[in-house]
DNA sequence: GCGGACTGCTTACCT
DNA sequence: ACAGGTAAGCAGTCCGCG
């Protein structure tokens, strides 16, 4: 790939100018992070982003040069052009009119592909258009004129990057206009090392793998960034200004960068107090004109290849855009591109983090749930254990001593968000764009579905596999055959086995390490292989389904998950728990292995979710229903071995004081009878279990407890409850046989009398009484119902609180007609004392049954008494 | 008109 | 816009009941 000599410069010629102004009174920023100067060549950098550039009509690649902290830009003189495919002959095409004479018409060539859904080889007419939005994204564009199209709805530049091979977050580097990749060493031990640990897979695996291993082991550069976070004055009070009308004043923006520089610039402004120079390290800077105040931080998003902000898709970038064209700056004088639904720079990378932590597989599976509530509070505080005290007050009624701290910390806890864990996050977004090849941008903004289907095209462009239209593949496959336990889902799920209730010792936990994609590989499960089109593949059954997998060829997704999952489980997995390596260098074993474990946990996913393009619900089916398969015959086996299986969820069976060998045994057997790998996943001293599933706690050697599915653990539940269940935990943790249990009721009990003499002599404090629940949606939206919360919310907005849709509400149950009052407005003498006894009483019951412990007799009434009391209150 | 049985809605959790 | 399965509690409805 060669570079058009004229178009040489990597920058835009505005970009240079601005860059070059804010050569002037930025010496502060250390080191030197951007020269206007446009240089040739680049030794080494990394791939972040891919465009297109409407005015050169041509890709653009975004590279990073660490050495500089520089942004290169490169575009593309391959002559690469926007394409769709047509099922109809050149001819056939050539006399539709509509078409030939259409202004981004180009040319029509002819293609092989091979067509996964019918298993052959084909001839497609390629039609190749001037520019993206003739294709599709206008009204009477190409894909709109022919009767089907294929490949028209895939962005021009991932089409580019999937057509050259590309490798976004990739190192490259540039020499007289020609890119080309770097391609790092991996040492020969390590080669070594992959080839006696992968020994024993099939080739077509072994190509992924070493695909894979490629990416992951390149080194990961340290990605220099500013965290951004601006302040807005507000006329009405409690009114979000809108980031579209743009009609307040700029007050306070905040710039914190990875290498340590921090800055407030703050309106100049009557009544704002004394003026303060510094924050702890940060500067403070005044400025009388708001022009001179946004002209600095335009500046300052050009000297970053990466900004981060929380939520300023919505917010922060778009207002800092739409006020500097309310204030007469030339739109190219500003460096921001607002699009409908995301805010892009014309510089560097715009990183909305909020839009990265809103991601369900980064929250569940990367940091385990450990924050619910989205705002950049609720996330710092959950992962740095550092949130930032609320404002009630309207920001223009602060003084700069308030002011300038106040937005200071929002920049810093963004920036924090990257840095915490030597760089865990950043880490997470480049090797995520590694895997999927998305360009950064978009890997932050999109779903999980976004990136297995961008992952899944640049398979199908390598291997010269025709991308499917979703209709073909539902067409082609049908409906499912199996009926969902819960109404209104599609198809059935897992199985959990019934507990034994009761208290058992030494269970051992037995799981399938990645129980789905496993499953995926060892039964070549793929949207084209699942009900293929061979007559001779009929005879290859899915275990109670009338569905059968291709004998002859391999699954383009049992391939591409498949060794994604060798490669967590063999290596990653393997080399972070290594300890015979730097500490540093598990940590970024760790990293990868955390990746690798969000896209797994995802792959099935979307397999049944119908947003995804490849979307196919008979091979979602047959995935569960190999699953279903695998646990009822390992929890059969394990039974003849003579082990009670005490419960089981999914992927796993609990057994209750199983023999060394007799495990070895089992795993064996799965290996064998069913190709998949059981592993012990922790063993308990001792596990409690009542009737539910899903519900249990368990005691390890070293007294941890784990706590599954209890109430008494749930977020929503009273911090009265949760603190006394787990003090009830604790004592359960030290104890060691069943002779400690004796002690162990004994304290139990005192803690629900404790409890129970609390509540009725009004010992409680409002807020440990108070239920907390997050309201999905905006209080008007709950037509079918009313819940509690809901109720509780109207209160709050009928006394002028603000609630919206994500917002934690704190209520408390009480006695009058409505039975809640928010904790805001609520009077500890409406406590509803019974109603707590009532869930005093469930949150126990889960544990006290299986200690063989009463609650009636515990808090020391008989049934009688109890009633009669309970009918007074 | 009342109350119990039932279904549906909502949230939070498990894998 | 990744999936299905489970639990809990409340809201709302239906139906029987002289």
């Amino acid at each position: 790939m060669r570079v058009d000599p004229e178009s040489q410069n990597d920058v835009d010629p505005e970009l240079s100018e601005l860059a070059e102004a804010h050569q002037v009174g930025v010496e502060a920023v250390k080191p030197q992070v951007f020269k206007a100067q446009p240089t040739l060549d680049l030794l080494e950098g990394y791939l972040l982003s891919a465009s297109y550039d409407g005015d050169r009509r041509a890709a653009c690649l975004r590279l990073y040069e660490p050495e500089t902290g520089r942004i290169h830009f490169w575009y593309d003189s391959s002559g690469h052009l926007p394409y769709c495919l047509s099922d109809l002959s050149p001819e056939e095409l050539q006399r539709n009119t509509q078409l030939t004479k259409h202004p981004g018409f180009e040319r029509i060539e002819v293609v092989k592909k091979y067509d996964p859904l019918q298993a052959r080889n084909v001839s497609m007419s390629k039609i190749v258009a001037k520019d993206p939005l003739s294709i599709g994204g206008r009204p009477g564009a190409i894909r709109e004129i022919i009767p089907k199209a294929w490949e028209a709805d895939i962005r021009y530049y991932d089409c580019y990057i999937y057509d050259r091979g590309i490798l976004p977050g990739m190192p490259y580097s540039i020499r007289n206009g020609v890119i080309s990749p770097v391609n790092p060493n991996i040492s020969k031990s390590i080669q070594n090392e992959l080839a006696q640990v992968f020994a024993g897979e099939a080739e077509e695996f072994r190509e992924y793998i070493d695909h894979w291993v490629r990416l992951l082991q390149t080194p990961i550069p340290n990605i220099l960034r500013l965290a951004l976070d601006i302040e807005v004055a507000s006329s009405v009070q409690n009114r979000v200004p809108d980031p579209d009308e743009a009609s307040e004043q700029v007050v306070a923006v905040s710039l914190v960068d990875s290498n340590g520089l921090e800055r407030v610039l703050l309106l100049r402004r009557n009544g704002m107090g004394a003026e303060l120079r510094s924050v702890d390290k940060a500067r403070v800077e005044y400025y009388d004109d708001e022009v001179e105040l946004l002209k600095e931080v335009y500046k300052s998003i050009l000297a970053y290849p990466v900004v981060l902000t929380f939520n300023g898709d919505d917010f922060d970038i778009k207002y800092l855009c739409h006020r500097g064209l309310n204030l007469g700056f030339p739109r190219e004088s500003i460096p921001i591109t607002v699009g409908a639904r995301e805010c892009l720079l014309k510089y560097g990378v715009h990183v909305d983090l909020y839009r990265f932590f809103f991601n369900r597989s980064i929250q569940i599976y990367a940091f385990s749930a450990k924050y619910t509530e989205l705002t950049l509070n609720g996330v710092a505080e959950a992962l740095l254990g550092d949130g930032k005290e609320e404002l009630g007050a309207r920001i223009n009624s602060l003084s700069y001593e308030e002011l300038a701290p106040y937005c200071l910390r929002d920049s810093q806890l963004t920036l924090h968000l990257t840095t915490f864990d030597d760089d865990l996050v950043m880490k997470l977004i480049l090797v995520l764009v590694r895997i999927t090849k998305l360009p950064m941008e978009d890997l932050v903004r999109q779903g999980v579905s976004g990136w297995v289907r961008n992952m899944m095209y640049y398979e199908h462009r390598r291997l010269n596999y025709l991308i499917p239209r979703s209709e073909d593949i539902l067409a082609v496959k049908g409906e499912v055959a199996s009926t969902a336990v819960i109404k209104g889902k599609k198809y059935k799920g897992a199985i959990v086995v019934n507990p034994v209730p009761g208290v058992h010792f030494n269970v051992s936990v037995l799981d399938f390490a990645s129980l789905y994609p496993s499953i995926i590989k060892v039964h070549n499960l793929s949207y084209e292989t699942i009900l293929c089109p061979h007559p001779e593949c009929r005879t290859r059954r899915i275990p109670s389904l009338p569905h059968w997998v291709c004998k002859v060829n391999h699954g383009i997704s049992s391939l591409v998950i498949g060794s994604l999952r060798e490669v967590r489980v063999h290596w990653y997995k393997r080399k972070a728990k290594d300890k015979s390596l730097t500490p540093l260098l598990r940590n970024l074993y760790g990293v990868v292995q955390l990746t690798l474990k969000v896209l797994l946990n995802a792959s099935y996913g979307v397999m049944g979710a119908e947003a995804y393009s490849l979307y196919c619900p008979p091979l979602a089916e047959a995935v569960t229903a190999i699953g279903r398969d695998a646990i009822e015959k390992t929890a059969e086996k394990t039974r003849s071995l003579g082990i009670e299986v005490v419960y089981g969820d999914t992927d796993s069976i609990f057994l209750e004081a199983p023999p060394e060998s007799k495990i070895g045994e089992l795993i064996k057997w799965t290996e064998d009878e069913l190709s998949l790998e059981l592993e012990v996943d922790k063993v308990y001293r001792y596990a409690v279990f009542s009737t539910l599933k899903k519900n249990y706690l368990g005691v390890y050697p070293d007294g941890n407890v784990d706590i599954k599915g209890m109430t008494g653990k749930k977020r929503h539940m009273p911090p009265f409850l949760k603190q006394a269940f787990m003090e009830m935990t604790h004592i359960l943790g030290g104890v060691k046989s069943s002779n400690d249990f004796e002690k162990a009721r004994t304290e139990i009990r005192g803690i629900v009398r404790g409890c129970y003499v609390k509540l009725r002599n009004h010992e409680c404090r409002l807020e440990d009484l108070a239920f907390n629940v997050m309201i999905s949606r905006p209080p008007a939206q709950y037509t079918k119902t009313t819940p509690q919360h809901v109720k509780a919310a109207h209160l709050l907005m009928d006394k002028g609180y603000e609630v919206k849709s994500g917002d934690i509400i704190s209520f408390v149950k009480t006695t009058d007609e409505l039975g809640v009052q928010p904790l805001q407005l609520a009077d500890s003498k409406m406590v509803d004392v019974a109603k707590y006894v009532e869930y005093l009483e469930s949150t126990f019951d889960q544990v006290l049954d299986a200690l063989g412990i009463n609650f009636d007799e515990v808090i020391g009434i008989s049934k009688l008494e109890s009633f009669l009391w309970g009918g007074q209150s």
